[in-house]
DNA sequence: AAGGTGACTAACA
DNA sequence: ATGTTAGCCACCT
């Protein structure tokens, strides 16, 4: 098969993708189901420099508290709790999503 | 080309 | 309880 650029960008990506409407998850979780459950930093840094991510729902994608970690002037934390309540997802005043009623943990209900 | 950084997480002292 | 160390690998300079 052929694989992408650098494999792992791409497989991450493809995880993001499949997080369901109005459900986050976890830097941890993705990279888990990537292949590596120690590659959290590896989900954000990619992210980060997300220039193919353009569709993706990165804004789903926050700390294992629950925070969204940005702090970026180049991805505000105010235009992710802009989207994820754009997606009816509650956000805290401190920015922190509750991970138990809208946390996702590779379970799609189709 | 090589080194350093990073939107993280968990374990150890 | 908090603070520090270790680990993952791609992107940037």
């Amino acid at each position: 098969m052929a694989k992408g650029p650098t494999g792992f960008k791409q497989r991450v990506i493809q995880i993001i993708k499949q997080v369901p409407f109005g459900k986050v998850t976890t830097y941890g979780t993705i990279s888990t189901f990537a292949g590596l459950p120690r590659g959290a930093r590896l989900v954000g840094g990619i992210l980060h420099f997300n220039t193919e991510a353009l569709d993706l729902p990165w804004h789903r994608i926050i700390n294992r508290h629950g925070f969204i970690s940005t702090n970026c002037l180049e991805h505000p934390k105010q235009a992710q709790k802009a989207l994820l309540l754009s997606e009816g997802i509650e956000v805290s005043d401190d920015f922190i999503v509750d991970l138990k009623q809208y946390g996702w943990w590779g379970e799609i209900n189709d």
